[in-house]
DNA sequence: AAGCACACCTGCTAGC
DNA sequence: TGCTAGCAGGTGTGCT
């Protein structure tokens, strides 16, 4: 499931191997991929652009489209979000037919193409030229803090904390109090910590949350250095296909019953808002 | 106001 | 062996 890491990833890709590149062509197939509006509004958008930068902010990917040859145009985004199990893939020619579950190709004009692939149709791509002063676009401005671009403010995460009843694994899956942490990283984030992830955050007491501040950053920053995770049966894959290795680094997410990488009791599962969350008893508090 | 459950999907897996 | 029910999860919406 991309989360940050992964996101930051597919960008990297996006800013080496697309970044300079002119769309020729765009073909958007089904309905689902493009549901913020009509497809030919897209495409109109798109054909002839040259992708000028590659941004992120918490899970939210965006590409910044210029005017070819002319004097700039008016700035628009191309924004893309993978949900579940969404991939940017580029192919270099020759070209294999597209595999099943491509709702998105965008022809290139290296003769390669980036194309959205998408089984379970939960991701989406659309465009706007409604951007802040930041140049990030508009729509996403209910986005709390990037971790990894602004830093994770220990004070504010506190004083947040203090005022919400919920556990720390709803607070960290809330995309309004930091962008980015999902399932995954949320449960590994908790084990770093040495916070149990159904802990009600506003118990939490000054040097807990110094310590989740300091799991927060750490975590994601190793997780990106690995190139993200991929799971046995998740999809998750870079920009040309390569897999991540950060799941080999998991010390609690999806290892239920194996021992603990500190203590060696057996980690446990169970679920919380909805969703399976893994951890320590002993060392998890 | 804020927290919660659910819908949206498809592929994989555990269990019969 | 073959089928099916259940599970996986990010976000938006609607209910409590």
């Amino acid at each position: 499931m991309p989360e940050l890491p992964e996101v930051e990833t597919v960008r990297r890709g996006l800013e080496r191997f697309v970044v300079g590149r002119s769309m020729r062509e765009v073909f958007v197939t089904g309905t689902r991929s493009v549901r913020r509006q009509h497809p030919d509004e897209l495409v109109a958008a798109l054909r002839g652009r040259r992708l000028d930068a590659a941004r992120r902010w918490g899970k939210y990917l965006w590409i910044a489209l210029a005017e070819t040859g002319a004097s700039p145009g008016p700035t628009a985004v191309l924004v893309c979000h993978l949900r579940m199990s969404g991939q940017l893939l580029k192919v270099s020619p020759p070209l294999a037919p597209p595999p099943p579950h491509t709702h998105v190709r965008f022809v290139l004009d290296d003769e390669s193409e980036l194309r959205f692939v998408d089984p379970r149709t939960f991701g989406e791509l659309f465009v706007t030229d409604e951007l802040d002063q930041a140049g990030r676009p508009a729509v996403l401005a209910g986005l709390g803090p990037d971790p990894l671009l602004d830093g994770v403010d220990a004070r504010r995460l506190g004083e947040l904390a203090a005022r919400r009843r919920v556990s720390l694994k709803a607070l960290l899956l809330d995309q309004k109090v930091l962008a980015g942490i999902g399932n995954l990283y949320a449960d590994e984030i908790c084990f770093a910590a040495r916070l149990r992830p159904g802990r009600l955050v506003s118990s939490l007491g000054r040097a807990e949350v110094a310590r989740l501040a300091a799991a927060i950053g750490d975590v994601l920053a190793a997780a990106v250095a690995a190139r993200g995770s991929t799971l046995r049966d998740a999809r998750y894959v870079d920009l040309l296909g390569e897999a991540g290795s950060y799941q080999d680094h998991h010390a609690v997410y999806g290892r239920a019953g194996e021992p603990c990488p500190r203590c060696d009791r057996p980690i446990l599962q169970t679920r919380l808002v909805g969703r399976s969350a893994h951890y320590c008893a002993r060392c998890q508090r």
